[in-house]
DNA sequence: AGCTGTATGTCAATCGTTTATCATACCGAT
DNA sequence: ATCGGTATGATAAACGATTGACATACAGCT
């Protein structure tokens, strides 16, 4: 591999000039500039940003932690995040934890001895105290983080009251709420369930809730719990679940059942990915704005990294987005 | 941030002796060891990997570059490559190239730029000229490159073979094979539609091929093209969709149209991710072993990063898997 | 002639780690 | 007394780019 010094002996310059040239700063003339084109060119080079990295100290690299890639929401949103900061000149390192706490920790390790420029980092597996020493900006996605620089989520508590009230209006009496509040840490998503509980006590309408442990993603397994709470309460004609994913996995357990969608059973998912639009009927969901997710999350990062004052908390507004379920 | 020589002083040591507990070479006494340790945490110490990445002119990166995170083929190949690669030692670089043959060529680049250890390529949306000059190892999947390192694909003719027989055996007569063969490069996944083929001019099925432009992946259009195509050929009563997404959407348009699935269609998909069994009913699809193929292309990696010499292709055998749309 | 702006060169430090080369020193065994 | 193994130190080069401080040189202008 060329290095500078090799383009400057090819363009017949000193390797000042040629950093001149590469970063576009000091005088310069029409000629150098073609010179160390042309040797670039001849060269094949192409600088080494790792050594770039090593001298300013820091890399154009975000560190993007999230339990789980395969999760269709978690996709969605990696896919904006990463378009977002490809724009910027960032690159994506990515971190998946699996919900592993031991594994979030190795990556944060493997980010700061990567010098990434920030981390944005989703969901709640992580202790607290693994992001006190950090001095690099982590912006966290649906979670709070007294020590993060700054936090973006979408408007859960609307979503949740939103959702309640597309089941109340279609006329339903015994819900279920399926989520995961995950017990370890609050979660801004715990407002979802929140709001719901919120419209369904006002109205006077019997629900009750499933936890499903985090992990269950893995194993589709939310299916399995959805059959034994609607035998459990055979009442039951409505359901909101935290996620498309959940929708959809009871959308099949009532086919199963022989309970009809819309007309016996109405179901809201959330998120609004592209799963939903998937399903026969389609989901009716609670639509995240994952992309603006994506880019403010990013805008945050960038902002931070160059030390400008960035805002602590940013809510993103939600939307019903009926489908056939509700 | 504490450098090696911060740990040195604190330590009571030299950086000589820190590095040779750092990387466990030479001499060293038990006593070392703890002091260093003791150094390593009270300056919350962690070695920078970009100047470790500078010196030894690679990093422990890989660079893997796909089309489309948010396909769900995707997002489960990239957990299992994420898995196989944090288990080696290495972490990812993400890549979405969402088909842009520029945005791809910048991407290798960025690799390059970057030292990584080596890149994992899906897909065929850059030249062949891209990859003549470098010298790290590509492992391309699901697509042969004369000047990659190795190859890894699932038996997709077989595949093809398969699913032509499992709509055959169900009494199809007029089928269509919907996928998505590039033009502009051959692939692997070309030789779906070859087995497929085969099969029917063997029995004396009668098919038609239709092509979406791979970038319809964005915008769900699968659908509409599939209903003009059952418009123009309304005999049909068998589908094989060359992906689970594809798979899905037909069935809604069925759905819509009033066509009951299996009944009157029979649909066979490709690849057997989550989605494949989120549908009502189920797909029943070609399984593509996309676990051993991100453990294969990471070892090869792996491997021929090290200098070892690695076969030029593997082919992983797929299966039949039957669920309700066949 | 002297000044200013433009253009490039020279030199060297710096980022943080690895590693090679010697040198030193102690311990126990021969 | 010498030798080999163990343990550490001192020093410095190397990885590849950036950057600051200065020097030089030529152009055009006053």
């Amino acid at each position: 591999m060329a290095t500078i010094k090799d383009v400057a002996r090819e363009a017949g310059l000193t390797v000042t000039t040629v950093s001149r040239v590469l970063n576009n700063r000091g005088y310069i003339s029409d000629n150098a500039r073609r010179k160390v084109a042309e040797a670039m060119e001849k060269l094949n080079y192409q600088p080494n940003e790792v050594a770039r990295s090593l001298h300013k100290k820091s890399s154009k690299t975000i560190g993007v932690i999230v339990p789980h890639i395969r999760h269709p929401y978690f996709a969605e949103m990696i896919s904006n995040l990463e378009n977002a900061a490809y724009k910027e000149g960032y690159r994506i390192l990515l971190c998946n934890t699996q919900s592993k706490e031991e594994k979030a920790k190795a990556y944060i390790e493997i980010c700061t001895g990567n010098r990434v420029a920030g981390i944005i980092l989703f969901s709640g597996q992580v202790a607290v105290e693994t992001f006190m020493g950090l001095d690099i900006p982590v912006i966290t996605m649906e979670r709070l983080l007294d020590s993060g620089t700054a936090a973006v989520e979408c408007d859960n508590r609307t979503g949740g009251a939103l959702a309640a009230e597309k089941l109340i209006a279609g006329g339903c009496k015994n819900v279920i709420l399926i989520g995961s509040t995950d017990t370890k840490v609050e979660l801004p998503a715990d407002q979802r369930s929140i709001g719901f509980r919120e419209v369904c006590d006002r109205r006077g309408v019997f629900y009750v809730e499933l936890d499903p442990e985090e992990t269950a993603y893995n194993e589709l397994t939310y299916g399995n719990m959805m059959e034994k709470a609607l035998r459990e309460y055979p009442k039951t004609d409505g359901v909101f679940a935290s996620s498309d994913v959940i929708a959809a996995q009871t959308l099949q357990v009532c086919n199963r059942l022989g309970i009809s969608v819309p007309g016996q059973m109405k179901i809201v998912g959330f998120d609004d990915v592209m799963l939903a639009q998937l399903t026969t009927p389609q989901l009716t969901t609670i639509h995240q704005p994952i992309k603006e997710m994506a880019q403010t999350a990013v805008r945050l990062l960038v902002d931070a990294a160059s030390g400008r004052m960035v805002p602590k908390q940013t809510v993103l507004p939600v939307q019903l987005i009926e489908r056939g379920t509700a």
